[in-house]
DNA sequence: GATATCAAAGACTCATGTTGTCCTTGATTA
DNA sequence: TAATCAAGGACAACATGAGTCTTTGATATC
């Protein structure tokens, strides 16, 4: 059991977006140079997104993406539902089974994880790649390169 | 990002074992019938358990499976991390990037999902159902069947 | 010791889902 | 009208999980 590829590249992607501007966009030939994708698949995360309701497109000349929602307002929940959909991990293999009790076992625990991620949000870890690049650049002074 | 079925049926194999009288043993055969499964199949599963120090398994004329270790000492995780493996459900995609914070945030919330898991014990679910069949069984007793 | 009953394990097929590409369509700006 | 962008369908490649078949080897019973 893994999260897709496609859950990690949408999450890097939302985390560089929201360091952009407000109501600037950037296209998905630069987002997915970022990631050595292609853009046409990555193209196809996004899609997702927007459909979502996390980020929206505008075509044309001067379009591309952009954070549809407040920035402060997405968790990691709801990159990762909107990607990889919202159905539990667990389905119960018996037939006639109705109420399983492994299942709810295990419906609980994943619960528990979807709460957490629901409580982290995509803005803070934009605010930490900031900071950090600023360090980097600071480092790279002093160290005389 | 789902559970695999062959965790669905270790869990549900090892709650039954967990119903059996110490030191009796089942075969394979009859395991497998219980959830509809070909007996070949589900001994992988098993034999993975057994490598797992859940369960023991004796060939020969009387022999068949029985659990291994102390009957209230076996968690949830314990079984899943057996048969899905330890690894982590996200890992970061980009090259460089030991350290990454989107993983560092996946990462913890899976670990909530685990510490619940962990503390979860299949006997409690072995003894539900034994209470639930019993019930079951009045209930048709009253019915007049 | 022969036989029946059990698990272990390798090789293999099949189904499914993810990943990724190619190409066309359609919208917007200049 | 041309250039630049996203949307989307069709398809190929790949990985993995699910499941079968067959052989091997250990144990108890007669």
């Amino acid at each position: 059991m893994k999260y897709s590829k496609a859950t990690n590249y949408a999450l890097h992607t939302m985390v560089y977006l929201l360091t952009l501007p407000r109501n600037s966009t950037i296209g998905v030939q630069s987002l997915a140079e970022m990631q050595n994708l292609s853009p046409t698949y990555l193209s196809k995360i996004l899609t997702k997104l927007a459909k979502g309701g996390l980020i929206e497109s505008t075509p044309g000349v001067k379009g591309g993406y952009k954070v549809s929602k407040p920035k402060d307002e997405i968790s990691f929940l709801d990159v990762i539902k909107t990607v990889e959909g919202d159905s539990n991990l667990f389905h119960c293999s018996m037939d006639h089974n109705e109420g399983c009790m492994i299942e709810r076992v295990m419906t609980e625990a994943e619960q528990n994880m979807k709460d957490d991620l629901d409580n982290k949000f995509l803005i803070d870890i934009a605010h930490d790649m900031e900071e950090k690049n600023s360090n980097t650049i600071k480092g790279k002074a002093n160290e005389g390169n």
